[in-house]
DNA sequence: TTGGCGATACGAAAGTCTTAGTATCTACTT
DNA sequence: AAGTAGATACTAAGACTTTCGTATCGCCAA
């Protein structure tokens, strides 16, 4: 990448990766789990090998996203990363990159195009008072 | 990557990178442009090299998110991918891979997410309102 | 006609990601 | 004590991304 000027400071990459997620979501369903038991809720066709799946685990750990603890003969994985934590990181980013910083327009286009039930748009507008509420205190 | 068994088909890149999307996003605001009116619209402390720039657009009209023609001596680009449809995807990828399929979590996480304005939060509740007026009918 | 300039094409270098093979370690069994 | 099974550590290959340098092309002016 050659980064001759600048030096960008050590990109501390604070967005898992595809398979990352992938791993954590099943972390964040179990609360915690071994090797084996991340491998074993994956999708069947999933495929892939226990070296792998260890790789990657050890790998999110030395990124901060897991810790793991030697309990009996194997490690179990604990996520450190909350997924409401994650998704409010991922919304704000999303948000800044490709709706122009202002989330009413995200809300917009999910209400327009994702077939919300009329349900949910109570539900959400429910919170909106609620959460319209509590600032006016 | 190996890819020993199943030889998984050529992998249709459908999402921009990085900085695909940082030029497309450009693209969408000047509707089209050459290299130079892409460079020129960055930030002045991007400082990317003219070539890079040249050569992004490049990749990106292989992968088919832009067109280009050549206008005088210059080559100008024009998005293929419109702006909502991958806004679209986008958050339908997102709310897939993060919020368990239920779009309405997503704006729920987003309204809960400190740091919204009064004013967008009214602005949403103003969609909604909208949204399910139009239901009705 | 040729020199030079701007634009485009090509390719390479360095980084990250995904995957898996091989080596090592540990503990239990015999 | 040695062997084996399962778990973890290490290493590496291949793909993709980002960036830029060099080569080439086309054209206009001197």
């Amino acid at each position: 990448m050659m980064m001759r000027r600048g030096m960008r400071q050590k990109k501390k990459s604070e967005f898992l990766t595809e398979v990352e997620l992938e791993f954590m979501t099943e972390l964040w369903a179990l609360g915690e789990g071994s090797v084996r038991d991340v491998l074993a809720q994956l999708a069947p066709d999933r495929n892939l090998a226990y070296t792998s799946a260890a790789t990657i685990l050890r790998i999110m750990e030395q990124k901060n996203f897991v810790v793991s603890e030697k309990r009996g003969k194997v490690f179990v994985y604990r996520p450190l990363l909350a997924k409401d934590a994650y998704q409010s990181k991922t919304l704000r980013d999303l948000s800044d990159k490709l709706f122009d910083g202002t989330p009413a327009s995200m809300v917009a286009r999910l209400v327009d195009d994702q077939g919300m039930s009329e349900e949910a748009l109570t539900e959400i507008r429910a919170l909106l008072d609620r959460r319209l509420k509590d600032n006016d205190n």
